[in-house]
DNA sequence: CACCTATGTTATACGAAGTACAGTTTTTCC
DNA sequence: GGAAAAACTGTACTTCGTATAACATAGGTG
C-alpha cells in the first residue's frame, strides 16, 4: 500500500508549517526572542493565517515558543531577560525543505496519487488491454473510492482510460493507429507552436543547451525532447495550444520511458537530429526549424512504431502495478 | 429543481423495459399467449438479462402476464385455453419510443446533467467571473454532491471552470485573450483536419447542403458551422484531432448561442463565406479550401471579438442559472 | 480571534446492472 | 420417439453509480 509519492503531501498544512518553524528554531535560524507574527509567516509560506495559527499553538504547547506582553510569540522558553527581536521574517532566509515546499503547493490527495497512476496506466498500454477495478486501486493507493473515481475520471478525460460497455474501466491497448494519430497531431501542433514561440524563445538558454549536447553524456534523446518542449515550443503565447501539446505527448513519453526500462536500445542519431533542430532554431529563420521539426517528427513516428513492434514480439508482460489486470 | 433534460433518463432500465413491454401488450403488438423469454428481450433492448427479469416480475405482479408450465411468461391473464405462441420477438417490430431508446443508451446521472451545466457555465462567461458552490449546484440539479463534483471535475479538465487559490470553483471570465487563443487553435487544427478529411468527405451530401444554402432560411451561420464540422472536418481519420477540435469549439459556440439569445444581430455575409468554402471543398483542390478556411477563421475571430465588446458595454447580466453567482 | 462557509476526503450503504455457471427446458435431428 | 445439442432460466457474485452523513481543513470576515 502506497499512500503517496511525497509522504509529506498528505499532512495538513499546519503540520508542515509547524515542522518548518520547529526545524528553523532548533537550527538557530530563528534566534531566541524573535517575534513570530501570523501574517508575515503566512506570507512566507504562501498560505492564509489559519494554519499558521494552529502551528503556533502547537509550538507553544511543545514549549518551543512563548507568549509575551505584546502581539505574537517569542522564540524560546521565555524569561524576563529575553528582548523581543522585531525583524521581518522574510529577511531571515528560513530553511524550507524542498519536499515541504512541494507539499504546500499542491492540495488534494488525488493530485498526489494522480501522477503515479497516470504513469503506470500509460506505460502498461503497450502490453495490451488492462482492466482497472476501483476498489482494488483504492486499496493499493490507500485512499477511498471517491479519490480513485476522481483520478479515473480525469484519466478518462485525458483519453488514457475508457469505459467498457459494461462500464468497467479499461486501459489500452495502445495500437499502431493510436500512436500514428498522436504523432500526426504532434506534426500539426508542434511546428505551429514553434512558429508562434519564435519571438519569445530565450535563445541564450537554447544555445547553452546546444553547446552541452554531444559532449555531456547525460543528455539523452528524452532529455532533449523535454528541453525542446520547455525551452522552445512551450514558449508559444497560447496556453491552450501548449496544454494540448503536453497532454498529447503524455502517453507517448510514458511509453517511451517504459521501453527504455525494458532495455530497448535508444537510437543515437536522434541526438543529431535534435542538434540540427536546435541549430536551426538559434541561427536560422524559424520557418526552417518548423519544417525540420515536421520532418523530424515523421522520422520519429516511424522509429517509434518499429520499437513498439519489437515489444509486441517480446510479449514479456513485465511487472505491472497490481491493480492492472491484463484482459 | 431540474432532474434531467430527458425525464426518462433517470429511470432504471427495468422500468424502461417494463414500460415498453406494457405498452406493446396493451397496444396488441404482443398478442395474448405470446411467450416472453428473458434472453431475446434483453437482446432487443441491448442490455443484459437482469433488468429484463425485474421488468417481467413487475408485469407479473400487475397481472399483464402470467407463468405457465414451461419457460418464460405468457402475455395475458392466463386461463386453460391459451395456447403458447413461440416466435422470435425480433420479428414482432416492438414499438420502442425514441426517448426510451435514448435513455437506454446512456447511463449515469452525471451524463444527463452534464450537458446542461456545460452550456450554462460556458455561456455565462461573457458576462464575467462567476462562482459555483457545490452544494448549491447539487440542490439545483437535485443530485448529490458526488455527482456535482464529478461534473465539475470534468468541466475543469475541459477548461471550462477552474479553482481559485482558495480552491473555490470559478467560471470565466471569457477574455479577448482566451477567445483569440481559441481561434488561433482553430486556425491551426481545422484546416489541417480538413486536408486530412479530403478523401473521406461524402461530397454528395456537401453538395446537397450547398444547394439549400441561400434559399432555405433555416440555414443560419451556426447551422452551417456545425454542418461544416460534421460533414467535412470531422471526417478526418484522426479521432484525437477531431476530439480536440470539438472541445476547442465548445466554449465558442456556447457563447455564440448566448449572444444570439441576447438578440445580437447575426451577420449575413458569413453565409456567403460558408458558401464559398463549401464550393471550394466540392469543386476545387482541397488545399485551396484549407487556405480559405484559414482566412475565414481569421475574419470570424475579428467579428467575434467585436460582438463580445458590445456585450461588455451592455453589461446587462441577463438571468443566469441560480447556482452561478457573479463575483 | 471567533465564527461561518466551502471544500476534500472518508466510510458506509444500497440499488442497478453485468457475468458466470449450473441446472432445466426446448429444439433438432436421426 | 429419443438422445444430443442448443437455448433459456435461476442465482450468486462482482462492480459500478449515487446518496448520505460526517469530519477535518482551510479561507474569509467582522
Amino acid at each position: 500500500m502506497i499512500r503517496s509519492v511525497n509522504p509529506l503531501a498528505q499532512e495538513p498544512r499546519y503540520e508542515l508549517i509547524g515542522r518548518v518553524l520547529r526545524e528553523n528554531i532548533l537550527s538557530g535560524v530563528l534566534p531566541q526572542g524573535f517575534v513570530l507574527l501570523e501574517g508575515p509567516i503566512a506570507a512566507v509560506m504562501q498560505t492564509s493565517r489559519v494554519p499558521v495559527q494552529s502551528a503556533l499553538r502547537q509550538l507553544l504547547e511543545d514549549g518551543l515558543i512563548h507568549r509575551f506582553d505584546g502581539r505574537g510569540y517569542l522564540v524560546g522558553q521565555g524569561g524576563a531577560d529575553v528582548i523581543p527581536i522585531r525583524r521581518d521574517i522574510r529577511e531571515l532566509e528560513l530553511e524550507i525543505p524542498q519536499v515541504v515546499d512541494e507539499a504546500l503547493q499542491t492540495r488534494g490527495t488525488w493530485r498526489h496519487v494522480y501522477d503515479k497512476v497516470e504513469e503506470e496506466v500509460a506505460s502498461c498500454q503497450i502490453f495490451g488491454e488492462f482492466r482497472i477495478v476501483e476498489t482494488e486501486l483504492a486499496d493499493h493507493l490507500g485512499v477511498s473510492r471517491t479519490v480513485v473515481r476522481d483520478v479515473l475520471a480525469r484519466l478518462q478525460e485525458r483519453g488514457l482510460v475508457r469505459k467498457s460497455p459494461s462500464s468497467h474501466w479499461i486501459a489500452g491497448p495502445l495500437t499502431a493507429r493510436t500512436v500514428s494519430e498522436k504523432f500526426e497531431l504532434r506534426g500539426i501542433m508542434e511546428p505551429a507552436a514553434l512558429r508562434l514561440a519564435g519571438p519569445h524563445i530565450r535563445y541564450a538558454e537554447v544555445e547553452a543547451l546546444l553547446e552541452r549536447t554531444g559532449t555531456d553524456p547525460g543528455i539523452t534523446p528524452q532529455y532533449l525532447g523535454d528541453a525542446l518542449l520547455e525551452l522552445c515550443i512551450a514558449q508559444a503565447p497560447n496556453t491552450a495550444l501548449v496544454e494540448m501539446i503536453r497532454s498529447n505527448r503524455l502517453l507517448l513519453s510514458s511509453v517511451d520511458r517504459a521501453l527504455i526500462l525494458l532495455g530497448l536500445p535508444r537510437d543515437e542519431d536522434t541526438i543529431e537530429q535534435y542538434q540540427t533542430l536546435l541549430d536551426l532554431i538559434t541561427h536560422h529563420p524559424i520557418d526552417s526549424a518548423c519544417e525540420y521539426l515536421r520532418y523530424h517528427l515523421s522520422i520519429t513516428a516511424r522509429r517509434y512504431l518499429a520499437r513498439m513492434k519489437i515489444v509486441a514480439v517480446i510479449d514479456e508482460t513485465g511487472s505491472f502495478a497490481p491493480y492492472l489486470s491484463p484482459q
